[in-house]
DNA sequence: ATCTGACTACGGGTTTACCCGTAAATAACT
DNA sequence: AGTTATTTACGGGTAAACCCGTAGTCAGAT
């Protein structure tokens, strides 16, 4: 029993490749593919597949709210990423979107195979070069964010963690136990500091530099 | 000319395990030990050494947070991690804090060797299980967001995205040729769906469940 | 002993956000 | 043709947030 493909790419050019790499085989059989999001949510409907192999950027259709999508009417889908981005933003969206594979464009026919047949056996599969990138990202956000670096004081930092946690000035103060109008204060330093107009700001600015992040 | 350490951890046993590794060897030498922040700071101006083994929790202080402060003071340092916690926010935190390895407590002498090799190297190390776990973590990140999944409608990702980028209400408005009134509708809806109580909720629904994040 | 930084707090004002209900136009699906 | 979802908008109000200046206390540094 042959595994069952579905291809989504707006490009035929890959679409061709990709059926080239697996025409004629006895293990993968591609039964549909697709340029847009309507096609291919129509075709995975009709052929049911064993895995689709999903670009990112299908033309104006976002890969990954397609993936969602489609995991959602139908969550033993499997779907596997394929793609030129090897950037962590793109893989952990896709990751979190319910890809169960992540493999870049670039890869040569083996690891294509690989993936797919560890994708069928249930596991996930992010090729070398994909785990090599994330680790290394993650090892370098430090630099981006030495630049930005602003000390708070001890009272800040707790006034900050409580911001963060959906908290009004007036539960921070009770809280605290101190005024609203000295919360009002913390914040206002905070706001300077950080360059924010607002809460929503104080909390976009942890986020982009991962302040508190540590549990 | 061998490689000078200093040890950073609350507990001796863990200390004097980490000297047995390296004690009478030709490679490595450890020049100096700490069991808290303030000791570990003094150590370190004091001796000068090329890596610096750094637990993350030293009692009462935040392993995270010393190695901030140090590489702030001596950018030059290599700190490793040297943890029993193989978690991703962990790992995420200290590579951010600016950490050049991270090995695990539980690592055999040739892993920690070999890191301190790598990272003396300028590279950057990261134990196989930890990448493992990285990986793993990332893809499993979404079984515990589909619960949380909502759907909003076309219009309302428009204007939560740009609260996401510090907009007031009016503004929202302004750049979407609608009323204040509409945008604040469409807020509460978002704050309906999400369970968010304010801006800020919302805010922090979009970071906790990753959206938006792919650009 | 003075000075700086951090934390505290108030007054008085403006603005923005949030709450609640109502409701019309449009599109889409049935 | 009728229901439903979406987007649009208003009125009237309350509560919260934000702005700006002032000012006392207390600890630690010079």
């Amino acid at each position: 029993m042959k595994m069952r493909i579905v291809l989504v790419d707006d490009h035929k050019v890959v679409r061709d490749g990709v059926k080239l790499f697996l025409q004629n085989d006895e293990e993968f059989s591609i039964v549909g593919e697709a340029g847009n999001a309507v096609t291919a949510l129509s075709v995975i409907q009709r052929e049911n597949p064993d895995v689709v192999l999903m670009d990112l950027s299908i033309g104006e259709d976002d890969g990954i709210e397609l993936t969602r999508k489609m995991l959602g009417e139908n969550p033993d889908l499997r779907v596997v990423a394929l793609t030129m981005h090897n950037d962590y933003q793109y893989v952990q969206a896709m990751l979190e979107a319910g890809a169960k594979g992540y493999v870049l464009k670039n890869c040569d026919e083996n690891e294509l195979r690989e993936a797919l047949r560890t994708v069928m056996n249930g596991d996930i599969y992010y090729g070398e070069e994909v785990t090599k990138m994330v680790m290394n990202n993650m090892a370098h956000q430090q630099k981006n964010e030495k630049t930005a670096s602003v000390t708070f004081t001890p009272r800040e930092k707790e006034v900050y963690k409580l911001i963060l946690q959906e908290l009004t000035n007036q539960e921070i103060a009770d809280k605290l136990f101190i005024s609203v109008r000295t919360v009002e204060v913390h914040k206002r330093n905070l706001m300077e500091k950080t360059g924010a107009k607002s809460s929503t700001g104080l909390v976009l600015y942890a986020v982009k530099n991962n302040l508190f992040d540590h549990p």
